[in-house]
DNA sequence: AACACGGGGCC
DNA sequence: GGCCCAGTGTT
């Protein structure tokens, strides 16, 4: 792939999200202050980052401020792998946000496919009407305005700032949490839930120069998804192998395994739910209340989880108690 | 702070 | 069969 150049004229466009070549900064001159631990990382990861990133399309240098934003919605919980056919798809048949905004939401919703958490198609759209009415139509600068819109948290805004706009932005995934839980903090893994002293850590790694603190965004991401990964990291391909806490500590066992408790799936409302928005979005026309019906056993559950996809948006209700996807 | 929210692939 | 994944919105 090429490059983006730092230096590019488009303010959209050459944030440093691709693979780097340079070496990092304060190498060799002997003539600089001392670097400082996070420095240290910063520059082994980023280094590693030149050789090791993957080749993603909402990567390349001619990517849209909207493509990052459909990309990183879509990426909410669904792995990469998942992810890029509907991208391309997405942003191939939607390139803006008044493209999508206008869509029938049930194109959106089949579009969205087997994504999970369709509730985050509508979103989207939501996303993009308002970024129509509130922006003219070009996805917003600023981590408050981003955050305004629907769909769009904590991590979004900061990655959409860093990765569109490619301006400073700390961005904490579960891939950065787990790096820094490890390599910083020396625990197999981070807490739960994302506590205020991961946000004060991953600020202060941050660095403050707009094009080194996207690279670290990029790297340490990149780093947490190909190989300091949650079940068998790689630790001999690690960067950080000479330096993580985690290692030197002998990779100690998660201590909060015990409070992680799975979700039972089977029986669920949310496997239900699941069963009628994909016969929803493999049929052509409305579902009758008998079709609903033999898609489920528990007649009670059943309608209640229409009703609640009702609430949420994703299906509209005919005079005979059957539905449809929203028009 | 805790919970609900899809779906698939891997060990 | 448990666990995980570029989280967000609600209570």
């Amino acid at each position: 792939m090429t490059a983006p150049t730092p230096s590019s004229p488009r303010p959209d466009r050459g944030a440093a999200t691709g693979p780097r070549t340079g070496t990092g900064t304060g190498t060799g001159t002997g003539t600089t202050a001392p670097r400082s631990c996070a420095e240290e990382v910063r520059d082994a990861v980023g280094q590693w980052y030149s050789r090791h990133a993957r080749d993603l399309p909402w990567r390349a240098a001619d990517r849209t401020a909207w493509g990052v934003l459909v990309s990183e919605v879509m990426l909410q919980q669904t792995p990469v792998v998942r992810v890029e056919p509907a991208w391309r798809a997405w942003v191939e048949r939607w390139p803006t946000p008044g493209d999508l905004a206008a869509a029938p939401t049930a194109d959106v919703l089949r579009a969205w496919g087997r994504l999970g958490y369709p509730r985050r198609a509508l979103r989207l759209q939501d996303c993009a009407r308002a970024i129509v009415e509130r922006h003219g139509g070009d996805v917003p600068r600023g981590e408050d305005a981003l955050r305004a819109l629907p769909g769009v948290g904590e991590y979004t805004a900061a990655a959409v700032t860093a990765f569109a706009h490619g301006r400073h932005a700390v961005v904490v995934d579960t891939n950065v949490r787990r790096v820094l839980a490890r390599a910083v903090g020396g625990t197999a893994l981070p807490a739960p839930s994302f506590t205020a002293a991961e946000r004060r850590l991953a600020t202060a790694y941050a660095p403050e120069p707009d094009d080194a603190a996207v690279l670290w965004a990029c790297a340490s991401m990149e780093l947490g998804a190909l190989v300091c990964t949650a079940r068998n990291p790689r630790c001999g391909e690690c960067p950080l192998r000479d330096r993580c806490a985690w290692r030197l500590a002998g990779r100690p066992a998660d201590e909060h395994a015990a409070r992680r408790r799975t979700q039972t799936w089977a029986g669920t409302d949310r496997q239900a739910r699941g069963r009628v928005m994909a016969a929803l979005r493999e049929g052509d026309g409305p579902l009758d209340r008998t079709a609903l019906h033999a898609l489920w056993h528990d007649a009670a559950q059943l309608d209640r989880c229409v009703a609640s996809l009702v609430e949420d948006g994703l299906v509209e209700t005919d005079d005979d108690g059957g539905c449809t996807l929203p028009t």
